[in-house]
DNA sequence: TATTGTTATACTCTATAACTATA
DNA sequence: TATAGTTATAGAGTATAACAATA
């Protein structure tokens, strides 16, 4: 009763050729790759909700309710955290050319900069890592990275 | 200025042979996976945060001090979420047999139950998608997962 | 009347500091 | 005096409900 199924993944397991084992094992292994790596780049800068902005604004500016929707939060969590972000200088605030009612956000050179800080030392981590494994393992995990962004895409 | 260095991963890649390259986009399978997961595994009956001390007091039964490490947590956190635990009946609280400071948390039968059923339904999530793949990208994975839980533990 | 965004208010999780009990 | 745990208090982040401005 007390030694489940499959929890006991820590240890060596030798019956992973099972796909429930593996399913576990495998999530279990992302989980912990994006912890360290939500962990190895916290940043003074910004917190992680905030970057997350940061990121889709890089990619083109957006208004306050896009932005809700695609970091699927409510409508006034979003406002708050914009807030903090133009306070701090990372983000601008502009009328929409037609629409009165919505505002365009737009990243300023200083969140620009922000973001680059952040990235490098974010993909630093995992990148330092990776260096230390051989050839073959890094293509283990170059297909992998394919196969996981097809699953995770579903 | 607006399109940078790491973040257009989206795209396919041709250039994927570079080890900047790998990290960022492993990285970021890893988070989609790790995303995508917890969505899926949301529970009424517990938060994530909680089931994660469940987890642990299925392996055995601990301190809470000793949760608050495993979690990185601060103590006084620990003490909330055990109590919200306790208050449902998942976890019990008992003297520790030999120091009279500590307190040792034990998991109950219906916060086993509780833990059943949401790794059944956290599991299944992972375990359908694998159970397209064909047996050599099973391979690659279970490969992967090696490696990946052994980049994360350093 | 519907939509976009903000303000008001409350709840949850977290942390630091102070306190109690035991070693 | 040091350690384990809890309580007190405060600070983020989030949500729902109500509101203002525009379409």
């Amino acid at each position: 009763m007390s030694t489940p199924t499959g929890t006991d993944v820590d240890q060596s397991d030798d019956q992973s050729d099972d796909l429930a084992h593996l399913a576990v094992d495998l999530r279990l292994a992302c989980q912990r790759i994006a912890r360290r790596v939500r962990y190895e780049s916290a940043s003074a800068e910004a917190a992680p909700h905030q970057l997350s902005v940061l990121y889709h604004l890089d990619k083109r500016p957006s208004s306050p309710g896009e932005l809700a929707d695609v970091e699927k939060v409510s409508p006034p969590s979003m406002t708050r955290t914009v807030n903090g972000l133009v306070e701090r200088g990372y983000v601008s605030r502009s009328p929409h050319p037609s629409d009165g009612r919505q505002v365009v956000l737009t990243l300023t050179d200083l969140g620009r900069q922000v973001l680059q800080v952040s990235r490098a030392r974010r993909d630093a981590w995992m990148a330092v890592r990776l260096a230390d494994l051989p050839e073959s393992d890094l293509d283990v995990l170059r297909r992998a990275t394919a196969l996981l962004t097809e699953v995770a895409g579903r």
